[in-house]
DNA sequence: TCTGGGGTCCTAGGACCC
DNA sequence: TCTGGGGTCCTAGGACCC
């Protein structure tokens, strides 16, 4: 516990919502929400718009859609995210070499090690700088905690969102925490806030005044311990930079159950495939497959098998799964399959004995098994030729046109918005599904720009701008600015429901089982 | 039309070894 | 042939996080 805030722990404000609203003009200032579009799919991230109507992350999307029928309803462009969150971890390295990032859009920094002076007034100061320099370079907005530990930089960059900065003066912790809902603390879920709930503790102070020994006999060992030291506001926990991986995985929920044994075990080798692909992506590889399966009423197992050795042989890993799924009966159905690799080794060690055994002969067979795997899944899916997916929310490109995105589709047609991060709100077109002037696009960046250099991390001003794109503010766009009042009401306001485009027609209904 | 996908860490029992 | 005890590995499941 130090006695000075120089921990600081930043989270993007909604990050993948957020991000979306950046790249597509029309959705500012509307409610957005960004998650799986299917039957079964879940909400990843809502605008604070959507938030209003109740919609949050983790709900099923069916949920938030009865909540919030008029949010755009869109599917994550990871592409994008990775690329505005290497911009955010490269301003945080600006800060100190002590960065550990948790995901995408959240990570702390020790920023003694970096050579902030140990006070409060400096570390503020680099905090209201960082959330400057990231709104200059990737437009999003971003809240700053800064604490003397971890745990308690978290709880203030919550209290800073949106858009804020929180500082937890170090010796006022107590006080601080001490109303708050066990919930607060980092490890305390659904599962511990019922248990500790029916011993009659509900808030922190309650959890502190219930001393260690009763919490280890609550929670057990690790948890006990650990949740009762965060009670008193003590976490000694440092920032820890760049942790390997240890288990790289692979998982699909269906749409529709599965029920066809042949062609649960084709999508079980399909999923060992990709996932050796990560592995090998990684240059890593694994010693112990593990599968998973979850059936039609949600109950969940998983079974593994250590090898002799680490391996990122595909056949090694698809064998492995397929023995693994022999032992699980699925007669009732099969919702999700998930294929696993994990005590992965630092550097590509090949299982020796089972590349000489198998390499030629594996291949080919490999290659075989494929061909009739994919083939029974096309022929279960009842599926001759997978159509291109239109899903919402992704980039296209027309030929004419330029470049926009999926606002929906459904019933042959494609429903695009023409607009890109720069420019005001765009126009919507509908095109037949094959249409051959439409392809994928790949995700514009939203701060600078088309033709511009984009040299070293944001240039200060519009010094270089393309005079072609009059009107084309390169820096960044002011959301509220360019709200669209003066557009067509229905067009702009209901992004995600034009007449024809019922994104709920078509669009996540790859799977169905006819 | 309930409940994603990618992870981490912990617990607990049995095997096995010394 | 009255059975301790510790350490490590493997397997399975569960809680939690974003």
């Amino acid at each position: 516990m130090r006695r000075a805030p120089t921990i600081l722990h930043l989270d993007m404000d909604a990050f993948y919502a957020s991000a979306e609203q950046a790249a597509k003009p029309s959705l500012r200032g509307k409610p957005v929400v960004v998650g799986g579009i299917g039957p079964r799919g879940v909400v990843s991230t809502a605008s604070y718009e959507a938030r209003v109507f109740g919609v949050r992350s983790a709900m099923p999307t069916a949920q938030a859609r009865r909540l919030c029928p008029n949010a755009a309803y869109l599917t994550p462009r990871f592409t994008l995210y990775r690329r505005v969150s290497d911009q955010v971890m490269e301003l945080l390295h600006a800060l100190s070499p002590l960065v550990e990032p948790l995901s995408l859009d959240e990570a702390f920094v020790d920023l003694e090690a970096g050579g902030t002076e140990a006070d409060t007034a400096a570390a503020r100061a680099v905090g209201e700088r960082l959330r400057r320099d990231i709104r200059r370079t990737t437009g999003l907005t971003g809240s700053v905690g800064l604490a003397g530990a971890k745990m308690l930089a978290k709880i203030a960059s919550e209290q800073a969102k949106p858009d804020g900065l929180v500082v937890i003066e170090p010796g006022t912790e107590r006080e601080l925490l001490g109303p708050m809902t066990v919930r607060t603390l980092p490890g305390v879920g659904p599962a511990t806030a019922e248990t500790l709930r029916r011993a009659g503790i509900h808030t922190i102070a309650e959890t502190a005044e219930a001393g260690e020994a009763e919490l280890v006999r609550l929670l057990g060992k690790a948890h006990g311990t650990g949740l009762y030291a965060m009670a008193l506001g003590r976490d000694e926990r440092p920032v820890v930079a760049e942790r390997d991986a240890k288990s790289i995985s692979v998982e699909d929920t269906f749409d529709v159950d599965l029920t066809d044994r042949t062609r649960v075990r084709a999508e079980v080798t399909r999923l060992a495939d990709r996932c050796v692909e990560r592995l090998r992506a990684a240059g890593r590889s694994g010693r112990t497959v593990v599968i998973k399966v979850r059936n039609y009423d949600f109950s969940t197992l998983t079974r593994s098998e250590t090898l002799r050795g680490p391996t990122d042989d595909p056949s090694v890993v698809r064998e492995a799964a397929a023995r693994l799924l022999d032992l699980v009966d699925t007669t009732g159905g099969v919702r999700l399959l998930g294929v696993g690799v994990t005590g992965l080794a630092d550097f590509t060690q090949e299982d020796l004995f089972a590349q000489l055994a198998t390499e030629k002969a594996a291949e080919e067979e490999a290659e075989r098994e494929r061909r009739v795997a994919a083939e029974a899944a096309r022929e279960a899916a009842d599926e001759p030729e997978r159509p291109r997916r239109w899903l919402p929310g992704l980039d296209v490109i027309h030929e004419e046109h330029g470049a926009g995105w999926v606002q929906g589709s459904g019933v042959g047609r494609v429903t695009v918005r023409f607009e890109q991060p720069w420019s005001g709100p765009g126009r919507v077109r509908t095109f037949p599904v094959d249409d051959p002037a439409l392809r994928p696009g790949e995700p514009l960046p939203l701060v600078g720009g088309p033709a511009e250099p984009s040299t070293g991390p944001a240039q200060e001003g519009p010094a270089q701008k393309d005079p072609a794109q009059k009107g084309a503010d390169q820096k960044a766009p002011a959301p509220q600015s360019s709200a669209p009042a003066t557009l067509p009401n229905s067009v702009s306001a209901r992004a995600a429901s034009e007449p024809g485009t019922g994104p709920e027609t078509e669009s996540g209904a790859g799977m169905s089982s006819r």
